[in-house]
DNA sequence: GTCTATAATTTGATAGAC
DNA sequence: GTCTATCAAATTATAGAC
């Protein structure tokens, strides 16, 4: 986003924040209009209908959660898990709200299909991150560590984000990174 | 629910359906009314205004769940986790779609106090049960573990309902029950 | 308890002026 | 590109008959 956002940028802004805090069906042209001072009319001139600005919402979202995992290294695995680590407490601490993906995910049978092909995707994206880390430094790379770290992330943030609590989070982070570490150790010392 | 479900339950059910594929605030007074065949105006007798439905729907939930938790027994570790794994299965494979609380917590910065408070003792519920398991089976039993077990589970069922992959879920399963394990093995043989 | 009828508001979307 | 104006439909909710 250009130190000028576009309309365009403001709307998806809006939009991201609001959907991200109440859903995609509690998200409204008219209150991204009234968010960023236009009216609906308007933001019917860039997003004709409301599910197009949802595709274009995760498409952006899945562009730039790509940009962030592109932007880390995968040398080292602790480094790497941090960061990654770091992208979903973001989420929760710096926008204060879940992951667009996740409430579209829990949304999903409501919304249509385009949505949820996306959906899919960044989820996809995640998981396929995250195999290969631990393809590069675990001996035994199974893809259920993957699937584990990504629900686990996405759930603490609903869980956090719920109750309010933000050390639920970091309590799941906690245990995440202890699982991996010692799956790391089992792999340095093959006691079996 | 009894064999004759009363008027108040049937509304309950087809609601609790609804939220649970679309979300609380994509589901509407009409729809359930159709559902089962009565008026809108008559789901109002039962329910005044929506969120005294939103309200009873965690109400009846949490106290069915809490029932089903302790029908376990927590005399061993394996068979309890089994059952509680089973319990979230339940609501991704049989019922279709995620957890009430699950979908209302990502919704939560858009819904009253009342539904995020309800939401909240939910997972608190969880938490504790899991706690109280661990307590009993496992030298050092940390807040932690519980965290990511509930976490991963209710992530688990979002991100596999999301992309209509249930093996995600059981992946997350796998790698949820070899942390635990190896929790429990570490206690029995402290190597340090 | 359920209905008809309806009020009041919100919503997605379009037409056409500027 | 943004506006005014407007539409058609949906939504929450209430009043009152039965």
């Amino acid at each position: 986003m250009p130190a000028q956002p576009s309309m365009r940028d403001k709307i998806l802004a809006s939009a991201e924040k609001r959907v991200r805090g109440a859903g995609f069906a509690a998200m409204s042209f008219r209150d991204i209009a009234n968010d960023i001072g236009i009216k609906s009319a308007s933001v019917h001139y860039h997003f004709p209908a409301k599910v197009d600005l949802g595709e274009a919402l995760i498409d952006e979202y899945t562009k730039r959660f790509e940009g962030r995992l592109a932007a880390i290294s995968l040398d080292e695995l602790q480094p790497a898990i941090d960061a990654f680590v770091a992208l979903y407490r973001e989420a929760l601490v710096l926008d204060e709200s879940v992951c667009l993906c996740a409430i579209m995910g829990a949304e999903a049978i409501g919304l249509p299909k385009s949505i949820n092909q996306r959906t899919k995707a960044f989820f996809q994206m995640n998981l396929l991150w995250l195999e290969a880390l631990f393809k590069r430094h675990l001996r035994t790379p199974e893809p259920e560590l993957a699937a584990m770290v990504v629900a686990a992330l996405e759930g603490a943030i609903i869980v956090s984000s719920a109750s309010q609590e933000r050390h639920i989070f970091e309590q799941v982070v906690q245990a995440v990174l202890r699982t991996i570490v010692s799956m790391a150790d089992a792999d340095r010392r093959p006691s079996k």
